[in-house]
DNA sequence: ACCTGTCAAGTCTGG
DNA sequence: CCAGACTTGACAGGT
């Protein structure tokens, strides 16, 4: 089995390289020349495209093709007081720069749009939000010129004290969506509301894949139901994408601490993760793990320092050479 | 240069 | 019905 590993967002090690900058809209409402206030923040905008871009060949250098891109590209972009603004147009061959790096290189892009997007919502007002938020994130992807393997993933969402209630509603809702932006949607367990299970339930529903958290897993899973009985059914959900050749997506973190068994830790503790590789997936050819830890990408590096020892320490494992981020699995 | 409170958005809990 | 927690990078305003 081939695995890949990828980060979220910023590099640690590149200096000055935030995709993230933006404005509030505490500033933005201050700024008394409009038109000026909205080049401002098309030019923020154009400077995340640009930092994507370098966090894009910092990763072709270190051998990474697994990168989740920001949700704040662009500040304010599905702000309900700038309706009037298209930043897309003036920005489309930024996006198109940055996409067409990724494809050239081969690295594999998502993003995460965050907890506001909420398709379980009861709140009409809070769907349509939801909607145009999504809508906001497939029409980047668009223009990045990247097909429907870069994907949006989300949770199912709240439970508002009637979790089959929530999930029916999110599967209605689902359903309403535009093919093209249902066709980029992946769903991840949560580590609060609905576990690997019941979201893999909702993914078999919908049709759309599911990206297994083993962290949310771990502390989200009171039938304490097995990684590996859910496996194939997890490998199910990505067969019609692609035909058949999109690697299935996992993320992969460790506990804050004993006090914050959810949060995230600095780094990655490689144990669960080779156990699930190689006792779980040995037999999967291809999986792409999203490594969701503090120090970003400098954790995946002394991630494969970690793997290099267990592998000479008799895993099963084979770390490719230099600084590739790439590993081969065999059957534990 | 550095520190602290604040920031569009949702949901959950507890008062 | 409302305040605060959750969680997080970066702004904004202060020293």
């Amino acid at each position: 089995m081939k695995v890949r590993f990828g980060y979220v967002a910023m590099s640690v090690q590149l200096e000055n390289a935030s995709p993230s900058k933006t404005m509030t809209m505490k500033t933005f409402s201050k700024l008394a020349d409009r038109p000026a206030a909205l080049r401002r923040l098309e030019s923020i905008a154009r400077e995340n495209l640009h930092n994507t871009l370098r966090l894009l060949k910092h990763n072709r250098y270190m051998d990474v093709h697994v990168y989740r891109l920001t949700s704040k590209l662009i500040p304010l972009a599905t702000h309900g007081d700038l309706e009037d603004w298209d930043p897309y147009t003036p920005l489309a061959e930024a996006f198109a720069e940055v996409g067409a790096f990724a494809k050239e290189h081969e690295i594999r892009l998502s993003f995460h749009p965050d907890h506001f997007t909420v398709l379980s919502t009861p709140r009409p007002e809070v769907y349509a939000s939801s909607v145009k938020d999504l809508a906001h994130h497939v029409k980047m992807l668009e223009m990045m010129g990247l097909d429907e393997r870069a994907t949006c993933n989300i949770h199912v969402g709240g439970t508002y004290g009637d979790k089959e209630a929530a999930g029916r509603r999110f599967v209605e809702h689902f359903g309403e969506l535009e093919p093209r932006i249902a066709r980029r949607i992946t769903l991840e367990n949560d580590d609060k509301t609905f576990t690997a299970s019941e979201t893999l339930a909702i993914c078999e529903r919908v049709g759309a894949p599911m990206v297994l958290d083993l962290h949310h897993h771990a502390v989200n899973n009171p039938g304490g139901i097995e990684a590996e009985a859910l496996w194939p059914r997890i490998l199910r959900t990505w067969d019609r994408r692609y035909g058949g050749n999109l690697p299935p997506k996992i993320h992969a973190s460790s506990p804050k601490n004993a006090g914050d068994p959810r949060g995230h830790a600095d780094y990655v503790d490689p144990l669960p993760l080779v156990d699930f590789l190689t006792r779980v997936a040995p037999d999967t050819p291809a999986v792409d793990v999203m490594i969701e830890a503090k120090r970003k990408d400098e954790s995946l590096f002394r991630l494969m320092e970690d793997l290099k020892r267990l592998e000479a320490d008799g895993a099963p494992i084979a770390v490719t050479g230099g600084a590739g981020i790439e590993v081969y699995c065999k059957r534990s």
